[in-house]
DNA sequence: CGGAATGTGTTGCCTATGCAACATGGGAGA
DNA sequence: TCTCCCATGTTGCATAGGCAACACATTCCG
């Protein structure tokens, strides 16, 4: 419906904004799998009609909130199209401020009490995002022949990436932004970007 | 338009709410002042025209919000219908549990950084309102010649009420609404109430 | 077992809202 | 002073979304 404008309309933004908040305060209220359509309708203030008109199911709800969560990132050249250093240390930072702009959304999806089914979901995305971005930006790398394959250190890094985060959200007194972001650089620059030649 | 059942329409109550969100919102950022319809409507997502759909001015949509409010409270048995007892202990909790629910709202208009066109309003309305109850109420009560009338008797307790609620929504660790009604009720009932003579 | 209740998708009609354009007025700066 | 800019209100037309009703699947309970 309306692919090329419709993104555009005040109101077509505003729904779909709205259904997806009430996609996650839903999922923290009672969790992912007991949330039903009813309920983030209702919570959003929306037609369940409506509903239909933007999404298959809350799977495809879900599907659909992690890409426009990865586009505003992308956007802020935070993945892609940014620099090689970018992603390890101004665009970790910068990522992290983003970060704090969507607190309930992250909470949900790797803090201490995230929805499983969510949690799961969205580290599956981050490790094929991150796959995708590094085999763009090296096409022609290889390794060692002694070390592990790099498909293995991609996944390796975008998971504990994700396991990091969780945690620094979880502290009590969180860390500057750069201090964690200095050390997700340590943790992760050795198990797999230090090996790279980088084709350019 | 559609006075009748427009009000049912889940567009129009989306709207309604959303502008009203924003005009607190709005306003604990700029200050109510400084802000705009264009402020409110960006912020809310609504276009500016649908503004004037429903209101006149910021001033029109700061009235209505207000009698909103106080309709929930009404509608909740707190003022108006209920007991006279009520407006005193178990009615006064009652009204500290709503006052939970719209937190940014009693903020804005009674707590330390209060807006200030917001606060006299709110304080004006609140005025006008205890007034008129105790007039139903009591529709004949006298006071002792010797002490002061009624009415400036009612307006300091509307007055003292609305300062000590602020004071309440600024604490660190807040008392309970039980004890706080307990203490509201010695403040203010000596001082009106333990005078008048219920016709009923 | 059978029925009541609840959730999912879908459709047609009506309406609230978005959009664009306009006139107006006030404030800031050359 | 005369612009330029921005905020306010207002309007006509296009459309997203609300509502109601439907068929169907499911769960639950007597």
């Amino acid at each position: 419906m309306q692919k090329l404008d419709g993104v555009e309309d005040l109101r077509v933004r505003r729904t779909r904004k709205l259904l997806q908040q009430a996609l996650i305060e839903g999922t923290v209220e009672k969790g992912f799998a007991a949330l039903t359509v009813r309920d983030i309708t209702r919570r959003a203030m929306v037609n369940r009609s409506t509903f239909y008109r933007h999404y298959l199911d809350k799977y495809d709800l879900l599907e659909q909130h992690l890409n426009e969560i990865y586009e505003v990132l992308e956007e802020g050249g935070i993945i892609g199209e940014g620099r090689h250093e970018g992603i390890i240390d101004e665009g970790i930072i910068e990522l992290f401020k983003q970060i704090q702009q969507f607190p309930d959304f992250y909470r949900v999806m790797l803090g201490a009490q995230a929805d499983a089914f969510l949690s799961q979901r969205f580290r599956q995305q981050t490790q094929q995002r991150v796959l995708a971005y590094f085999h763009q930006t090296f096409p022609e790398a290889t390794s060692d022949p002694d070390t592990p394959p790099l498909d293995l250190k991609f996944t390796t890094v975008a998971s504990a990436g994700c396991s990091a985060l969780g945690w620094w959200l979880e502290q009590e007194r969180p860390s500057t932004p750069e201090q964690f972001a200095h050390w997700l650089r340590q943790l992760s620059y050795d198990i797999s970007i230090s090996t790279l030649k980088p084709k350019k």
